[in-house]
DNA sequence: TGTACATCAGTGAACGCGCGTTCACTGATGTAC
DNA sequence: TGTACATCAGTGAACGCGCGTTCACTGATGTAC
């Protein structure tokens, strides 16, 4: 029998154990949506009891929003990196239209390849309605860049300014709802070039609409 | 003491037990979703104990699709209803464009109305991937509707033929876009007036668009 | 018309499960004097 | 520099809950002879 020498400090250093514990239910979004975003298993992933959790986060609930908040920050990430990726020059009216479209495929390709983080990143608990657009410091929200990326197509020429107001709204629209659609609804499963044909046949469409 | 003189026979005429439990899950996804549709909470309701469901259905599962089944035929037959609601006659591309808007309003009117339902009409469990076109004899489905609404706008010479094919797929997803982020999403609790004006604006970008 | 029997929709009791949450506690850390 | 103390992040044990599902059963119904 040895004597553990020393019984080690089961105290973290600050914040650690709160933010361990929305990683790994940013773990568990990403392998099953916002409903396996379980408070238990999330504590057992982080090495510490379950009630520990109640440190850090006022129920269940509180622990599931702030997952909701960074799984939406990473698409919005997604999107930033993809419209960084367009290249620049020629033509603005064209460049401003790739651009809206990198919008656009950097979501599908999101709710495709996330789908976990995608449906959590939109299942907010009740807090925080209608917020799609603050930003208190952080990342430009998705909503964010997309009024930008109408902006430009403004400043471009393409979209008459009388149109520009609240023109997110259709956009916005169409795009989630084939995400929706083809990860969650009765799409899913469609075989991927279908899918990429009908990307192709909504950025028309939009790019006809606006 | 009376004992009681029948001793009321437990059994129900054949089929009443299923088709009443399917009415009580459809009940539960109506007040809370496709969650809500509890197996022990339908029998409950159907006066039946727990496990007399497994005579009907496999599992709950099984249950769960014949209610998803179920909520998708309301919501076909409310699009049903108010594309015929629209008045003929007059000008036949603008009846054609009216009977389309028709569908769609239908459509966001019972994804707001009937929130529970809408969403689980879409939570088909795995089974009948990619079926939106599968009719077996029952009422069209909305998914066809809408491609009659579209063969008009083609008749009516509003819609180029060569432009009809797959031109299902936009319009759904704005209009199932739309519905979602607003009875789910971050458009959820949005004054009702904003909704509508949003409505309108979507159905003038799909005029566009399509 | 009567009897024997198979069918099968219901009962009653129990199971294991994992969850969120509460309680009283302990012991290391940081602060005031 | 040392000591007393408040703070608070962790522990350990337990709770009640309602769920889906399985088992062996019973007794009314419908059929074959």
């Amino acid at each position: 029998m040895i004597a553990a020498p020393h019984p080690p400090s089961r105290r973290r250093p600050a914040g650690q154990v709160r933010s361990a514990l929305i990683a790994a239910g940013l773990e568990l979004a990403q392998a099953g949506g916002p409903d396996a975003v379980v408070l238990r298993e999330a504590t057992r992933r982080v090495g510490v009891v379950p009630n520990a959790a109640y440190r850090h986060f006022a129920d269940r609930d509180a622990l599931l929003a702030e997952v909701c908040v960074a799984a939406m920050d990473q698409l919005a990430g997604r999107m930033l990196e993809q419209v960084a990726a367009v290249p620049g020059g020629g033509d603005a009216k064209q460049a401003a239209i790739a651009r809206l479209g990198a919008l656009g495929v950097a979501y599908l390709d999101f709710a495709t390849q996330e789908t976990g983080l995608f449906e959590t990143a939109f299942a907010v608990p009740r807090h925080l309605e209608y917020a799609g657009d603050t930003a208190d410091g952080h990342r430009p929200t998705p909503f964010q860049l997309l009024g930008r990326g109408l902006d430009e197509l403004v400043t471009a020429g393409v979209l008459p300014a009388e149109r520009r107001p609240d023109a997110e709204y259709p956009v916005w629209s169409s795009v989630h709802g084939m995400a929706v659609l083809i990860t969650q609804g009765p799409l899913r499963g469609v075989p991927g070039q279908f899918a990429r044909q009908l990307t192709d046949q909504l950025l028309a469409f939009i790019a006809r609409g606006v």
